[in-house]
RNA sequence: CGCGGGGUAGAGCAGUUUGGUAGCUCGUCGGGCUCAUAACCCGGAGGUCAGGAGGUUCAAAUCCCCUCCCCGCAA
């Protein structure tokens, strides 16, 4: 089958990986969001799966709008079939169309829940214990299209949303190439998603991390959990900010966002109870465990966190 | 040239403003105490202070110049 492959960051990298291995697809294009500017030095970089494609010798196309600049060259390729993961744009019917086998989508969660850009940092977010891959048909809507399955994976009390995706983009090649044997042999039986279920996940911003010692030390330690690797839960210490990439619940009671002890690591109050921060960063300083940081920096108890 | 912090012992930091014997916490090694210990006490080792046979000076970690590297913000 001639596959073209829509995705854009690492975690549609595995996904294609899969097809590019199997005989059964022929990847002949791979379509993803332009070179962005990153980092300190605005340095144009290209996004994982175009490194992936170029390594394999397989043509990248980029687009601004693949709806508005890519039709024809999507024609042109003749699909048999598309597979959309992570591609970061929606795709209009004049492009659902051309593929006869159709358009198959990669999502990061069981659906209908958790449709949209974040799914699996929301996951990860709501202390759930599970998520999972749903390969779906891809529509005109966000992630609403019919079902053909999906498959479920735990998430341990200390993943975080990187170890998470990890999994899930190695669960989401084994499924998309079930996918595929199942669209090639013809044997496909799609499920409408049950729209009164559904819940919806915007983009993560760096406001959203900010850690609020208000809150119970379980969402607190969710939002570490989930907001790492990317954008990192944060709060602020003598006005700078201090990020936290790992924390525990702990025993203790303060003030919220004092810090009740310094002995051996950072323990915060917050509104029931306490966090242990395990591993942090201070504005222009390394990541180190919370130990490590209390050595060279003399951060006495009482201090407070968040201003 | 987007803004800013930083590079000093194995780790984390102070010392730089006001040049003048290289310090702190931890680790490490040795010894002691103890039923015992990650606890406590005593002692030791370990640093060309990122690099430049640079500049200034009687004297530079510290002041001036150049280069490299790490990080926070922004994007």
């Amino acid at each position: 089958m001639r596959t073209v492959f829509l995705g854009t960051p690492e975690f549609a990298v595995a996904p294609l990986a899969r097809l590019c291995s199997l005989s059964l697809t022929e990847v002949v294009a791979v379509v993803t969001n332009l070179d962005k500017p990153a980092g300190r030095k605005m340095i144009l970089t290209p996004p994982p799966v175009k490194i992936f494609a170029q390594s394999k010798g397989i043509p990248v196309y980029q687009y601004k709008s693949i709806r508005k600049e890519g039709v024809e060259d999507m024609r042109k390729l003749r699909p048999d079939l598309m597979i959309t993961c992570a591609f970061g744009q929606i795709l209009s019917e004049e492009i659902l169309d051309i593929p006869p086998l159709g358009v198959y989508n990669i999502h990061g969660s069981l659906l209908p829940k958790y449709r949209g850009a974040s799914p699996v940092q929301h996951a990860v977010l709501c202390g759930d214990k599970v998520t999972g891959i749903t390969i779906m048909k891809t529509d005109v809507g966000v992630d609403t299209g019919d079902i053909l399955f999906s498959e479920s994976i735990g998430i341990g009390d200390d993943e975080t949303s990187g170890d998470v995706f990890a999994k899930l983009s190695a669960l989401g090649a084994d499924c998309i190439e079930k996918a595929v044997r199942l669209i090639a042999a013809g044997n496909v039986s799609l499920t409408p998603q049950d729209d009164s279920a559904a819940t919806h996940t915007g983009m993560i911003s760096k406001a959203d991390a900010f850690i609020d010692f208000t809150d119970g030390a379980e969402l607190i330690v969710n939002k570490v959990r989930a907001f790492n690797p990317s954008p990192v839960a944060f709060t602020l210490l003598s006005g700078q900010p201090f990020k936290i990439y790992r924390a525990l619940k702990a025993e203790g009671k303060g003030a919220c966002g004092e810090i009740i002890s310094v002995d051996g690591g950072i323990t915060v109050a917050c509104k029931d109870g306490a966090v242990r921060l395990l591993s942090v960063q201070k504005a222009g300083g390394k990541v180190m465990d919370g130990a490590e940081f209390l050595r060279g920096n003399k951060i006495p108890a009482g201090t407070v966190l968040g201003k």
